[in-house]
Formats: C-alpha cells, sequence, structure tokens
DNA sequence: AGTACATTGTGAGAAGGTTCACAACTTAGT
DNA sequence: ACTAAGTTGTGAACCTTCTCACAATGTACT
C-alpha cells in the first residue's frame, strides 16, 4: 500500500512527527504493543487531538475504539521521515563539540550514522576520534561527491560556519545542522536547522520573574 | 526608564528575540553601529515586518528614517531577557555530552556559567572535566538548594532523565534544557527545552525526496 | 528649503494552526 | 443481543500568527 502524503503537509506537522517516534519507541521498548492519542499526548505535552489531526495527514493509522498499533505506527512514522534507510552524515569540526556528537550513541537506529569527521587544524588531521580519523578539509569536496552526501552537521567555529556552508552546498549537501551560534545562508531547496542551547537558555530565563 | 512589556507576548515572540539578540551581536562584531530590520531580517531568513512587529511588544527600540542603534538595541533585548544578570547552571551528566557542554566556551557574555557537573558515576566522581571537578549526586540537592539554582541541563541517558528531572524540580529548578532524547513530565510553573539533535535530522529528511 | 529616499511602528486583513465536538467504530462484559 | 466505555478521524469554529501597506518620521543632498 502506498503512503498517503495528502496536498500540503504543514512544516510544523513535520517537525512533530520526530517526537511522536521517539515516544513510541519509548513505548515500545517499555513493552507496549498498543497506545491511543490521549497516552501519547499526555506523555508529550500534546493536546489527543492534534496528535490525531497530525496523523490524520498520512492516513489512518489508527483504529476506532483500539487506539494505534505501536509497532505499526512507528514504521509508518519512519517511511513518512524517510528513516528507514540510514543517511550517511559528515559531521566538520573535531572540536570538543565534533568529538561529543562522533561519540554519541543515540544516532543508530534512527535513522543516521556518522561516516566522516572533518577538521581544519592540521594537527588534528590523521588522529583517531571516537572511531574516526580526522579528515583535512582538503578531501571534504571530494568524499561529499563520491558518497553523494546530502547531510552534514556543522560544529566549528561561528566565524567559518558559513564558509564551511557554502563549500557543503557547492558539493550538493541539502540538509544542515548547524551548531554553530550563527545563522547561515543557503540558496533555495537547502534546509538549515539549528542548535544552539544559549537560545533555548534565554527563551526561558525571559519568563524567570519574579513579578 | 522601566521596560514596557505590552500585556500578553506570545511564546513563539520570546522564541525568536535570542536569535535577535545573537544576531545583533555578530553585527556590533563586525563594526557595525545601526541597522534595520530588513538587514537583520536578510540574515535571519524572517520578514522584516515581523522582526518590526516583535520588537514593537516591547516600546520602540528604532528609530524611523534610521534603523536601530545595534548596542541600544542588545541592551534591551538584553533586557528583556534578563541576561544581563549571569545565570549559574548545574549540568547532570559527566559522559561526552556533559564534558562538551563544559568546555564549551560560548555560554560565557550570553548569560550563563556552568558552575557544576554532576554524575551518577563513582568512577567520574573527583575527576577533572574542563574547569570542573564532577560532584556525586548525594550533592546535587544540596548544592542546588544552597545556591538557589534556577536553571539546570540534563546529559544523563534516556532512562534517568526523569528521575534527574524529579530532583532538579524538588530543589526548586525552574528551568531545564534537556539533552536526552525523551519527553519528560515537570510540574506546571516549571519549563523544559529540548535538544535532540536527531529531531533536527528526521524533521529534515522528510524533505529530502525526489518526487 | 525642498526633494528623494529610507525606515519604523502599526492597524487591518489574510493565512495558518489548534481545539471542539461528534459520528462511526471497537471491545469487553453481562 | 445489548450496553457501557473507549477511541479514531474530521469538519467547523476558534484562536494565533504573519504579512501588507502606509502614515509618520529621519537623513542626505542639492
Amino acid at each position: 500500500m502506498p503512503l498517503k502524503l495528502s496536498n500540503r503537509i504543514p512544516d510544523i506537522v513535520i517537525g512533530r512527527l520526530p517526537l511522536y517516534l521517539r515516544a513510541l519507541t519509548r513505548l515500545k521498548q517499555e513493552g507496549r504493543d498498543v497506545t491511543s492519542s490521549h497516552e501519547l499526548g499526555k506523555r508529550l505535552g500534546i493536546s489527543s487531538a492534534q496528535i490525531r489531526k497530525d496523523l490524520s495527514h498520512f492516513g489512518g493509522f489508527g483504529k476506532q475504539g483500539t487506539g494505534y498499533q505501536i509497532e505499526f505506527l512507528i514504521d509508518k512514522l519512519r517511511e513518512v521521515l524517510q528513516v528507514k534507510i540510514e543517511w550517511n552524515v559528515a559531521v566538520i569540526g573535531a572540536g570538543n563539540l565534533g568529538e561529543a556528537i562522533s561519540h554519541y550513541r543515540g544516532f543508530t537506529d534512527r535513522g543516521f550514522r556518522i561516516s566522516w569527521l572533518f577538521d581544519a587544524d592540521d594537527s588534528k588531521v590523521g588522529t583517531k576520534v571516537g572511531d574516526f580519523i580526522v579528515k583535512p578539509m582538503s578531501e571534504l569536496a571530494e568524499i561529499l561527491e563520491e558518497n553523494n552526501v546530502q547531510m552534514a552537521m556543522v560544529a566549528v567555529p561561528a566565524e567559518y560556519a558559513q564558509d564551511v556552508a557554502d563549500i557543503l552546498v557547492e558539493q550538493g549537501v541539502k540538509a544542515i545542522l548547524n551548531y554553530a551560534p550563527i545563522s547561515i545562508n543557503v540558496p533555495e531547496g537547502v534546509m538549515v536547522q539549528y542548535i544552539d542551547p544559549v537560545v533555548h537558555l534565554q527563551h526561558m530565563t525571559f519568563y524567570l520573574r519574579e513579578d
């Protein structure tokens, strides 16, 4: 049965699917077989109606009166998000951040494999970081192109992030996860997502008022 | 002059302020004195109208015909976000992630100071990680309470994240940045923000379709 | 002084997203 | 067979957020 993708699915809905997938995977680990939009919503702090509506964009995954088969729904969401295959991801920057990313075990089984680690610092190139031999930036373009790499993570200082992004885009990378605390510009058709802990912290401090 | 906070400011607006602050700080580093909503918007990929409207919630920070004084606007945003003071933050978990967080220099000057690093593993307790001596979980409650700590980052395996969060909340922590790939439940009045790179990656893979 | 151009702040309208509420269906128990 | 309780999927209503468009103001130059 082909996957139904109704005409126009809001990006904000897509953004929630990974959260659903994460929670469902957890439920499965706990040995559960079936869940409901209420239970899922309670865990995620999202209304059950929203979860049902979000899922309804892709066709009926649930069963009235019963709920959702966890394994089935996980499978469907992985299909929708295209993480049934494993994507090769390049990490640029082998500093503390790049190192932590390289060591992180959380990518496996969720659709991603860190495959290369690059750094511009010659004293780092050739050394072993986690399971990787750090590669020089001079090999970046070649490796990206040869392997048709579509995703990369940028973990370099802010001042180099745009330059790195430009190279990535040049070589056909279509999705960039940027850990550098700076907004980068990319052409139409290339996606960028950001991870900056300070942005999250500052968002919360706004509300830390007594008055 | 007191800060004007109009009645009800949407959370989504608050969420963008740290991005404005980040971009403005960058502009200042580049030696600029004045900017406009157009320039800022271009850098951030946000419409100029939105930036103007967002800022207008806090009073008129700009000058018609001229734009915004960068230094002045930075100061105002830091006031709004309450990051003119420096918040002490506790990090729970001294694994690869906790270590990378501890080493990260990007918190300074943006309102935060990592002040303690905790871990449950006795073999880690007492060792030096970055500038910190890893503290045992048994001291967590006491340290949080004595120092009236309001913010913490959770960098423990998913299965312990809820327990850690419960302790944090118990001791009066009001804002949690959770790096563990799991949703956690906290009482009303406590905020949680999440950092999970896989969620971002999966968000992007949805769009990596040829058809 | 006057003109041309740039920019903000904002009301009004458009667009987008969330919640409500209920018909349709399922299950379990009597 | 029937009832009670639980659940999905969804149209409609409601609420939130974004964009448009322009008056008001400022700057630079002639």
